[in-house]
DNA sequence: GGCTGTGAATCTTTTCACAGCC
DNA sequence: GGCTGTGAAAAGATTCACAGCC
């Protein structure tokens, strides 16, 4: 690829879409295996489709069943699930409990994450208080943002601290995970300071594409995308 | 527990994720065409990159370019492209403005579509306030939740609605796609009576599985899904 | 009988590579 | 020379269908 004027890091072409992801390729699964992306975005599903199960009182599902609350066929079920490990039972299903177990570890959500949110606006917030975190165990350990007048205020059980501080803060507090809540224009600067501080895990719900170095791990949610598409089936489902 | 299938997700390599789609499968294009997913997916982001590329004041660009801004291989963006119809130079590019009038009218952005957002929790908030909705053709246009001390209040500026009078508020409103964001028990009950009021486009950020009818469109944003699968990547980053 | 696990078949998406045009 | 547009090849994901086991 011959480059150009724009710094346009031009080392592989990662599909962005809205939700992208990975570097280097292939990634190895919990116990060498390998899960592809669409797998990992189902298994966050039977997972919840399981905690709901739970709840409830079920001790044992099918694949039939658990497809049918997952909102996906029964035969990619099966064939997710067979990648981790052979956990049914033929004839009966599977045990709830046992299966939740399974998926988390393969998923890597039997440990305690901890999360730093950069950018303390309406979304950042929210998303610190956000329940679904820590029950799945995300915590969430830092909350920043750069606005004087922000900085020091209590969100939930955080006091906001200053970006400025990010080095100390993010060693200190032991950040694996930073989630990415901040104006698109500071976006890309704030991702290399984190990168630069070593953490390898970014949720970026900025708009903007942003450019990171390989082996760091981007996911990107953006909300006007969701609402693009959805305009384009509504275009085309209305008429 | 229906054991039918319901179609909800599909899910290809679009990292959905946590966001599945459409109904019926094939939807056709602007003009008879049929936009893949994950074509529909990296058009927003061509658009993200054309929108900086004119702010910058480039009236011309490259797939190489655009490609590696938008961070995608540049033959895929081409043949992309090329679903929409033919229009690039040989020999040298794409003009930037007309290429961006081209997608927004294939992604059906060149109308005003008109969103109402249910709940108005810290998330809802925060969505309500979001600029980047308004600046890509989509004007909030109500705001709705049921908690007493919420209804009357003034974010931004709306007012929060009562989600008792739903009915009329989406007729008055005109309300063309809906933002679903309300604790997971409310969900499912609030999808309905959405589906019911003729609403057929839906996104939702409730982090359970969502069961519509046939023919209603509904994309999923599940922030904990977003944190588990950077999860299952940091384990395998990590160490 | 019922349900899992999985090879084989099918369908979809991406990449390659080059002809066609400026 | 450079870049688009696109068939053809490759890679990937999903579905089918059935053997194997309870």
């Amino acid at each position: 690829m011959p480059t150009e004027h724009h710094p346009a890091d031009a080392d592989q072409a990662v599909p962005e879409l809205g939700l992208d992801m990975i570097e280097g390729q292939p990634v190895t699964g919990s116990l060498g295996r390998i899960l592809p992306e669409a797998t990992l975005a189902r298994l966050t599903q039977y997972l919840r489709a399981l905690n709901a199960m739970q709840a409830r009182g079920d001790e044992q599902t099918s694949s039939g069943v658990l497809a049918a609350e997952a909102g996906v066929n029964p035969a990619i079920l099966r064939k997710d699930l067979s990648l981790l490990g052979s956990y049914g039972t033929r004839g009966v299903g599977y045990v709830v409990m046992e299966l939740t177990e399974h998926i988390s570890k393969a998923m890597g959500l039997l440990r305690q994450w901890r999360v730093a949110i950069i950018g303390a606006g309406n979304l950042g917030r929210a998303l610190s208080g956000y329940g679904g975190f820590r029950s799945r165990g995300f915590e969430i350990v830092a909350l920043l943002d750069s606005a004087p007048e922000v900085v020091g205020t209590v969100v939930g059980d955080l006091q906001v601290q200053d970006i400025a501080d990010m080095d100390e803060i993010l060693a200190s507090a032991e950040v694996n995970i930073a989630v990415l809540s901040v104006p698109g224009g500071a976006a890309q600067d704030l991702c290399n300071k984190l990168v630069e501080r070593g953490v390898r895990s970014i949720l970026s719900f900025a708009p903007v594409v942003l450019q990171v170095p390989t082996g760091v791990n981007l996911r990107k949610v953006d909300l006007a995308t969701e609402l693009q598409i959805l305009a384009y089936h509504a275009q085309n489902l209305d008429t």
